[in-house]
DNA sequence: CCGTTCGGAGTACGAGTGTTCACTGACTCA
DNA sequence: TGAGTCAGTGAACACTCGTACTCCGAACGG
């Protein structure tokens, strides 16, 4: 992938910048971007507060710099489960399964992106948007290969692909405040709603 | 109604609490309530930093306030609109155009209920997340009392109340996000999903 | 009419904020 | 090996912040 230079220095400038996004990720969990203060992070990460500057320009560019890094990783998987083989009741079951485990491994993540997609920080919020719009893409393209697709117009695989997005950003930030206990409960309606969708998905051309 | 004292004094502490609302709605344009700050707001409201005290006891308070004043008025609404004779369609059309309208007329009231819908001040949240619930449990209401409605348990209607409240809310903040210019590519985008989920709605006893 | 109530003003305090500057010392590389 | 780079330090700057006082004066109620 990218380069990776094994300098002591580089090395150990990363460990630092990993500090302030880690140091800034727990924070985050009781408050919004906003509100968090440049010192506050150094302090939780063990820097001063001019070390800051080393790194990022703001806490907005730091703000960026966690979303790039929550969803960065994600493209692909999402159109990986949905490329799969097995029924679409297979798929769906298994596309909330997919979501549910990793808003369980990584919490504090997934609640920062929710947090922040409609939150105060302009940068931040377009960097999620741009995020979401190629999830968007993605699922519009996986869909647009499946046997069912046949007559579906690239506008209305995009509609699609977006309400499947939106569906899941609202699983992830129902599943942060329901809690591990709450977690069943919340993928079973997941998974009803999605069905529902799925059926008008099977309709749509009947009546389009 | 509520009584209203018409006591110069009442009348007068009702204005500047309205005051303080109207600057703290203004500010939380660009920022997120968790970073509002008191002094900032009586400031904009033209009153001493310890007047606030008065009125609310926090920034909080204050935004439960503004949750209230924002979608306190409009229980009724939706299902009114549901309601209205016409087919599935017309008031399909009929309800993102409330929705449409609603958002034009008072954005900075609906942005601020976006923006601390997963903000950072946990009683905002609770209070934005109760006034939900009711909402979608209105709509299940009104859906549970048309004519397909037979055979739908009031779990599943419940799931759809959800799913239509869920997605008026994300209705709301993209119609805030494309402005006024971007409206009617948002609204038609809606329709759309509304549509699909509304054929999902139709067969949904077919394949249950 | 007169004592009481109370919304709001004014002042002051300690704590925390973002940003700047000169500096240090370990790493880098010719 | 020696000059240069640069991540991180520490002190200081000028703010803003929330909150606790005391006090004023207009509106209230008997």
């Amino acid at each position: 992938m990218s380069h990776t230079p094994v300098g002591i220095r580089q090395t150990q400038k990363l460990r630092t910048r990993q500090a302030l996004l880690d140091a800034a990720l727990a924070l985050l969990e009781h408050q919004s971007l906003s509100s968090l203060g440049l010192r506050e992070v150094t302090r939780a990460a063990g820097v001063t507060p001019t070390a800051f500057y080393r790194h990022f320009e703001d806490t907005a560019a730091l703000g960026v710099a966690l979303v790039e890094e929550t969803l960065g990783s994600l493209h692909g998987l999402i159109a990986a489960v949905l490329t799969e083989t097995g029924d679409s009741e297979e798929r769906l079951d298994r596309s909330v399964a997919v979501i549910a485990r990793h808003v369980g491994a990584q919490p504090a993540h997934f609640r920062f992106i929710a947090r922040e997609q409609h939150g105060g920080v302009g940068p931040v919020r377009a960097a999620i948007a741009a995020q979401l719009r190629r999830f968007a893409e993605e699922v519009a393209c996986a869909l647009g290969q499946e046997s069912g697709a046949a007559g579906w117009s690239e506008e209305d695989l995009l509609m699609l692909g977006g309400l499947y997005v939106d569906h899941m950003v609202i699983t992830t930030s129902t599943l942060l405040e329901a809690g591990p206990e709450g977690e069943a409960e919340v993928v079973r309606v997941a998974r009803r709603r999605l069905r529902l969708v799925t059926i008008g998905r099977a309709h749509w051309l009947d009546e389009g």
